[in-house]
RNA sequence: CGGGACGUGGCGCAGCUUGGUAGCGCGCAGCGUUCGGGACGCUGAGGUCGCGGGUUCAAAUCCCGCCGUCCCGACCA
């Protein structure tokens, strides 16, 4: 088997990873992944946290179809700019010529917003929280694996709303209590929370939300992302409602989503050289215990032992490693390769002292327990290696993450160490377009709220309207 | 679509400059020794060298065309 190659080798070692821990078959096709059992187990995981904070929130569970009409698009076409809603008109299927062509979404607004103009009336059929899970195709110029294929599992939130001050705080729920929630208490991935330019802004949306994370490459990863839409879907599908004083308005909406680049988010914030390492609250496997034996008498015992040990860690999610035909190194380096978050070996040594030996992935250091104090020892490993990593991941945030003079300082620093480069700007697209051609950065986010700053652009020089982030990013 | 690189047993690669009929590591099969950090020894199976054409007595190697993949840009959760 070969191993992860060194960091260094970014993101060549991540790819390396995704295929050695078994999360995914890459590349079928251009663009395209099968997640295997233990990726898509990750994907759970991340669903499961999700989907508690959308229910938490007061929003239920839908499903719109992947395919819709294709004379759905013509009415919104000309009236939501920059926003296209077909990947691909599908023509003929199952070897049949359809009576009426469908396409395939990229996004879903087109067949939810025709939806929502059949369901809304009036001001007492508002707020519509609705969620869906399901997957999307796009075709991307420059797929990535996890995070960027041409068709992906996601989750999409749409709601409409009598105002917009209530939409607004909608779409900063979505952004703070469901997603940043999860993703920093359950993935434990540090994230910066805030307002994306009009350049980077999604097709449509009056304003865009952001959860902005940096992976070990020292490249930023949008990890989620929250809409206020205003009125513009409302308008272009026709939706109003009547409202308490009798007039007749559009409804206010919001959109936000997470994908299951999330799973490669995680790869890429927490892993080290010698592959994943999964924070407990996610990990498919909490842990792993490896028998070590030699004769048959010492294999009757060890693994009734670690039988015992499992019954005993039941409230986790354990795994007794039998296999036969591997070595106990070999197990070692595979489990630690697929990020279980403790391991414990069970061996005539351990079992002659009444001991269990436990290392966790965080620190490798191994530790004898008594088989006593077993459980309350892994729970304290396990909330030690899920807190461990937030900070981990934060500290190596901060240590990249650097407020430069000028736009020289910036390009010198994004070439090394990279990171997130914060600084006053003026607010102008030029500024941030010259930055971008000049160093490939843009800007990430900028403050979830708008605050006046003194200084000056860090571009220009001009007097700066807010404090901008910039870093280069996938 | 522009710029660069690469297609050789299942996987990762060498061989190509200077043509002579294919090799290494991992994996796989069998046997033995091993088993507390990715075991070792011996034996063995497995390849129309991406596809098509050309040059030559002879092509993985040289020439032409095509296909595919990856990296850098445009696009983007």
């Amino acid at each position: 088997m070969a191993l992860p190659r060194q960091r260094d080798d970014f993101p060549g070692w991540y790819q390396e990873v995704v295929k050695q821990a078994q999360l995914a078959e890459p590349s079928l096709a251009r663009g395209t992944m099968v997640i295997r059992p233990y990726g898509y187990a990750i994907w759970e995981a991340i669903q499961r946290a999700v989907d508690d904070r959308i229910k938490a929130t007061g929003h239920q569970n839908l499903y719109f179809p992947l395919f819709f009409p294709y004379k759905l698009l013509e009415r919104e076409a000309e009236h939501v700019e920059g926003f296209s809603p077909e990947v691909a008109v599908v023509t003929h299927a199952g070897g049949q010529e359809l009576e009426e062509p469908l396409v395939v979404r990229p996004t879903s607004e087109t067949i939810i917003w025709q939806t929502y103009s059949r369901w809304i009336q009036s001001h007492r059929d508002l707020p519509l929280l609705y969620n869906q899970w399901a997957n999307v195709v796009r075709w991307e110029l420059r797929p990535r694996l996890f995070l960027r294929t041409t068709e992906f599992l996601w989750q999409e939130g749409h709601t409409a709303h009598e105002t917009a001050d209530e939409a607004i705080a909608e779409a900063r729920t979505a952004l703070l209590d469901i997603y940043r929630d999860a993703v920093e208490n359950v993935l434990a991935m540090p994230v910066h929370v805030g307002r994306k330019t009009a350049a980077e802004r999604f097709p449509g949306a009056v304003e865009t939300l952001t959860l902005e994370a940096l992976m070990r490459d020292r490249k930023a990863l949008q990890a989620g992302t929250s809409h206020y839409l205003g009125q513009n879907f409302a308008r272009a599908y026709g939706v109003q409602f009547q409202t308490r004083t009798g007039d007749l308005d559009h409804p206010y909406a919001t959109s936000w989503g997470v994908t299951t680049r999330l799973v490669g988010g995680v790869i890429m914030a927490h892993g080290d050289d010698r592959g994943l390492r999964l924070p407990p609250a996610l990990a498919p496997v909490q842990v792993v215990v490896v028998p070590i034996f030699r004769t048959d008498q010492e294999r009757d015992r060890v693994l009734a032992a670690a039988g015992r040990v499992a019954a005993d860690l039941a409230s986790h999610r354990v795994r007794v490693d039998e296999r036969e035909d591997v070595r106990p190194g070999f197990k070692f380096n595979e489990w630690e390769l697929r990020g279980v978050p403790v391991r414990l070996e069970i061996g005539p040594r351990d079992l002659d002292t009444d001991r269990v030996t436990a290392v966790p992935r965080l620190t490798g250091e191994k530790e004898e327990v008594p088989t006593a104090s077993l459980p309350g020892r892994i729970g304290e490993l396990l909330r030690e290696s899920q807190v461990g990593l937030l900070d981990q991941a934060r500290e190596f945030r901060e240590r990249h993450t650097f407020r430069p003079k000028d736009l020289a300082e910036m390009a010198a620093l994004l070439d090394d160490p990279g990171g997130f480069m914060v600084g006053g700007w003026c607010g102008s697209e030029e500024c941030e377009a010259k930055v971008k051609a000049e160093t490939k950065a843009t800007i990430r986010f900028l403050p979830l709220d708008p605050e006046p700053v003194h200084g000056s652009c860090i571009v220009c020089g001009q007097p700066a309207a807010e404090e901008a982030a910039w870093a280069q990013a996938y």
